[in-house]
DNA sequence: CCTTGACCTTCCTGTGACAGGAACCTCCAT
DNA sequence: ATGGAGGTTCCTGTCACAGGAAGGTCAAGG
């Protein structure tokens, strides 16, 4: 199978599955005539690699997970910390963006958005201490 | 003042403040001995690019929302056009991590996390249709 | 006067996970 | 033979800086 119908098969772009071989995560065969030649394990291994991203784990996570599953003796308890430390960061993201939804909100609701130059989201970034609380 | 007190003062990292020079947000003076000089406006600039990222505006908004501020004849629908798309794409990214959250978090929860390698993450990640909803 | 150490300068590289595109090769159908 | 759709490698760009090398500058202490 070329690498047009793996990409189809799996939703990854090409050039993701190319990246994906360069830092080592699949390898699949060549044919003769160069054409990277991939079989239903590295199908199976792109699908993992996929659903894995759609969850946020970053690449190197995804290489211990893949290593991991490979490994039949493995503890569970090493993948479900790895999971934990991941959603402790998921966590740690969605509070920041929320911190930030809370205030850029605030601001929004208390600007007019008409054509005058009165613009408290620009008075907080400049300085203003509004002292409402 | 040098860049190490403006650096103390603004909370910002001096590479921070010589990256914003480079890209040009702000342009403080140079002394003899070639070091920046930097006046109260710069300052003042610096804090409100500290606000803005803190808010999480990108640096492009940032240009654009000094460049509001610097506008005597601004609308405040500018500024507030820019607030509600960037918004927009915080609530988007603050959904993506929700999914990805929930779904991780019943598969942490369903793994036992012992010394045995079954392990319903891994199983998901490789493609068992759980069944279950 | 000399040195030490803190501060400053520029410049180069690395980050994460690819996307875009150039230049070129290969295969199949017509 | 040719055209177009695939494939290949390699280089650059993204975003907002961080880290570090190599070297210049300044004030204080011996």
């Amino acid at each position: 199978m070329n690498i047009g119908d793996v990409s189809a098969r799996s939703g990854l772009p090409a050039k993701t599955i190319r990246y994906y071989e360069d830092i080592g995560l699949i390898k699949p065969l060549r044919s003769a005539n160069g054409y990277r030649s991939f079989v239903a394990a590295d199908l199976h291994k792109l699908a993992f690699l996929g659903r894995a991203r759609a969850l946020g784990f970053t690449i190197e996570d995804c290489r211990t997970l893949m290593a991991l599953y490979h490994d039949e003796s493995r503890a569970s308890a090493d993948v479900k910390h790895l999971a934990q430390e991941h959603l402790a960061k998921i966590e740690a993201k969605i509070s920041d963006l929320q911190m930030m939804h809370n205030a850029l909100t605030e601001l929004v609701e208390c600007c007019a958005g008409d054509d005058r130059p009165d613009c408290p989201i620009l008075s907080d970034l400049s300085g203003i201490s509004s002292g409402m609380t």
